[in-house]
DNA sequence: CATGAATGAGGCTTCATTCAT
DNA sequence: GATGAATGAAGCCTCATTCAT
């Protein structure tokens, strides 16, 4: 049973990867049904063994994408040490690369950012992203205030807005390369953020 | 008969206007057109009179709205007198107002986001949205140059990564507090630029 | 405005009386809209312009009958003159001919019970059904009634008991007709009323 | 061998009996072969190595509760002794009694009575009940007959008429209690049969 | 010019049935 | 024998678009 249970969770990521694929190159509502089942190499019935809506599927995808990069996050941001600001450009530099890596599955992050404005799933994505948003600002607002513990950046900033804004500026960098793919988001980061360390390193 | 095409523009308009609204609160794909028609107080089909398909007039809606926002742009970069950074936080401060005042059609620019990867669409928006992109940071960038050759700010960043950042910013702070009610973008790009503007400064 | 009300009424009774044909001969699941479409002559959307689903359609056929053979009923026991049995016996030929004339929509009130009896639609049908039923024993109440009044009829029989049983017979023997191709129900209705007949009337 | 058929028969019988009570919960249409299953306590796929289809295992059901009720009738109408107005009471109270015990069961019937009129199913179950009315009826016409052999009853009757209405009478008061939980079949059966004797006894 | 009734292509979903284990 | 995962045919319903008035 243990055995069955197994085989039932693989098969689902199977589904929720290869609904990624396609949601990713034709949208949640450009997708259909079918095109995930060939995609993941089943019937289209089968699907519905295994989620009970297009919506719930989606959802799953939006969810495994989430804990995917999340992970990610939370790994680069627990690298041990090294000072604050070398921990913050590693984060931006994994970041940035996971990203740039897979860039066709940005298109699924503006899936599911409109979703939350289109009335159907708006609530049910609208929280599930807030909470996302949440809990990777807690991750740079930790770093920051970690730098200015140690000293290393000046304490009269707002640790929210830096961590909020910087969490942005990724999101909106790469946002701006999937528009332009001249657009290198990967250095413009870097850039970017030694000039925000700089405003944060204390007067000497 | 300049009247009479005045006329049209006229009603050109008020469909844009009104469908703005129905895409800001259903998106594209909940949006039927007859609630546009209704929102317009006029008939389903007299929509066809005036624009091919939904899909035009979605973009029309997309034309009109980045016209809306980029003038206002362009507005307050070229406000006269200050220095740089005085320009930027305004710019900064009357960008941000002027969405958190319509925090309805911030939902648009998502669906916006969402066409350019979805797609039908896709090409059309994407190039569109390079487009005003790229149109934006320049408007930063000649900013940011102006304060670079007044002597406001160091020469050794790469102007163009900021401006990006910075654009990037705006919208990612609106973009969280669509997410979260309680996220003040205002107050947070405003303490953000200021560390970017620290950041920015000549070392004395 | 009146004659646009008016067009669209008849044309919701030319889908009715489509739909009740196609209901008839295939039952409520075996109806697909696209046959009741073509029956009616239209196209398959059109029936959606005028009622809401297949459901609301089929209940819209029950009204329909109802409707119709109430009225039928209504007439019959309104007959003026005669005495109550000769009223009675008019009731039962006229209604029998009514049915035996069309026996085809006899598979409609079939398809009715069987509506009341399955889950989706139950409570819908069963509260119309219990509704109809009641009116109809309520004619045939009366008229009983009027005959003990008239000493016609003896008094100590329980009214409802035989109205009730009455209106069943009527049903059961088209029922037992409709499986029977060779079933008289119209001889057997009025050589059985009459032995009701006999055992109402007063001892004497 | 003996065995493994009994034990093969005993298994269908769980199955009918479970897939009855589905049957009569559901409708036809409405039950899916899971339900049926679970009802059974056995796996979806064993329901068809003892029937091959849905319609086949509805139509064991059919012949099950035909061959029950039937059953109970002839027990009911060959009860020794007594007059034939006694036995025809008897079978009366007796038929409604079984009825009125098992109400559920009685949707059951509206089912069959649609099968018989939808179109797949149609004739297999239209003969089949067209065969069983028959059988029902002549048990009472034995009746009415036996009865005027005897004297007890006026002999310018037509048997069957009466017979079939009888049988139908049954039928529709069981229908109407169905539709109207307040409606006492038992009674108003027992109430109407004394008028139809009262109407079948000879002139003194 | 304006309208809204008519249309039918298209997609999500259900479920009887099969068959490998 | 028993099972239940897999399947795909089939149907209800939506809605952008057309066009006669």
């Amino acid at each position: 049973m243990a055995r069955r249970q197994a085989h039932k969770e693989e098969k689902k990521s199977r589904i929720v990867e290869a609904a990624a694929r396609v949601f990713a190159r034709r949208g949640f509502f450009g997708t259909v049904m079918s095109e995930i089942a060939t995609e993941a190499g089943m019937g289209k019935g089968t699907l519905y063994e295994y989620f009970d809506s297009k919506e719930e599927l989606f959802f799953a995808v939006f969810e495994w994408l989430v804990q995917k990069s999340g992970a990610q996050a939370k790994v680069s941001a627990a690298a041990l040490g090294g000072s604050a600001s070398d921990r913050l450009k590693a984060l931006s530099d994994s970041l940035m690369a996971l990203w740039v890596d897979q860039t066709d599955f940005f298109s699924l992050v503006m899936e599911f950012w409109s979703a939350s404005a289109s009335s159907q799933m708006r609530e049910r994505f609208k929280s599930a992203l807030s909470e996302a948003y949440s809990d990777f600002r807690r991750i740079v607002s930790a770093l920051i205030r970690e730098g200015m513990e140690r000293g290393e950046f000046r304490t009269d900033v707002d640790i929210e807005s830096v961590a909020a804004a910087l969490v942005g500026t990724w999101d909106a960098l790469l946002l701006q390369a999937w528009f332009d793919q001249d657009f290198d988001p990967l250095t413009k980061a870097g850039n970017f953020l030694n000039v925000v360390l700089k405003g944060l390193a204390p007067r000497d």
